[in-house]
DNA sequence: ATTTATGCAAAATCTTTGCATCAAC
DNA sequence: GTTGATGCAAAGATTTTGCATAAAT
């Protein structure tokens, strides 16, 4: 099933509206080949209001369909959820993330909850660094 | 050493200027018991103009002195650093934030990064939740 | 004296909101 | 026909900048 299909089963499950703006801003984030900025969301869109598309994408974000990064810079990208519990493989180089699960890192993380007597009910893992691909390429 | 203290020596040692402005920032940051926003910070010092503020919070995260904390929502707090690599436990409920440093889970997150050919270079773990002093307290 | 920092106000960003209109259901 | 979504432009919020003045070294 596409992003696009999803997008729309599970906007129509929980009663939202399958318009043409939404279907446009939904095409742009298929098309995006990097995480996106909603600055640059915007550019790709100049047929679709501002408005719009700051709220389909926290509609998105909500509906776990979009995930949101913090960059070390403080800036914020999205890129297409996988879905589901994962953290960040973030390039400097290239920009692209790569989503991981690591269950051993989360019970770490649960450890460390527990050793601080805190109840964990969420984490952000990111990690930043060089790709392999870029790796690869760059000298 | 406090931290003010501490900042006017690093602050002297790179040829910065230790000002009236700087300190009543700094007096600020020490005397405020959460993690604050630079718009907490700005209000909590009339007398410093804005521009200031934001450039003192600027330098001080580039010295290391201060650590910004993404919260879940997107926005940024700042909290006085101990230094070095760290990460944090956040609560949800009062807003405080600890800071832990746990090695194996650093070593877990380096094997990551090798498992997928990624030359690591920083990392930033966040844990959100409630801390045992808001778990004893609240009902 | 020289050089850096400050304060102000304006500009530049970035995001949200009100509301009349339009489209989906 | 109802209800939710859109687009616009305006308002808000947040952060940066230019520049004359003031303060630190």
């Amino acid at each position: 099933m596409s992003f696009t299909e999803l997008a729309n089963s599970r906007l129509e499950t929980i009663g939202f509206r399958w318009t043409a703006p939404r279907r446009a801003v939904l095409r742009a984030i298929e098309a995006a080949g990097a995480p996106f900025t909603v600055e640059e969301l915007l550019e790709s869109l100049p047929e679709v209001g501002r408005a719009t598309v700051f709220r389909t994408v926290k509609l998105l974000h909500e509906l776990d369909l979009l995930c949101r990064v913090p960059l070390e810079d403080g800036s914020i990208r999205y890129q297409l959820s996988e879905g589901g519990h994962h953290h960040h493989l973030i390039c400097r180089r290239c920009g692209q993330f790569t989503e991981f699960t690591d269950l051993e890192l989360d019970a770490g993380i649960q450890e460390q909850a527990r050793a601080h007597g805190f109840t964990l009910e969420g984490h952000a893992v990111e990690l930043y660094g060089i790709c392999a691909a870029c790796s690869a390429a760059g000298a």
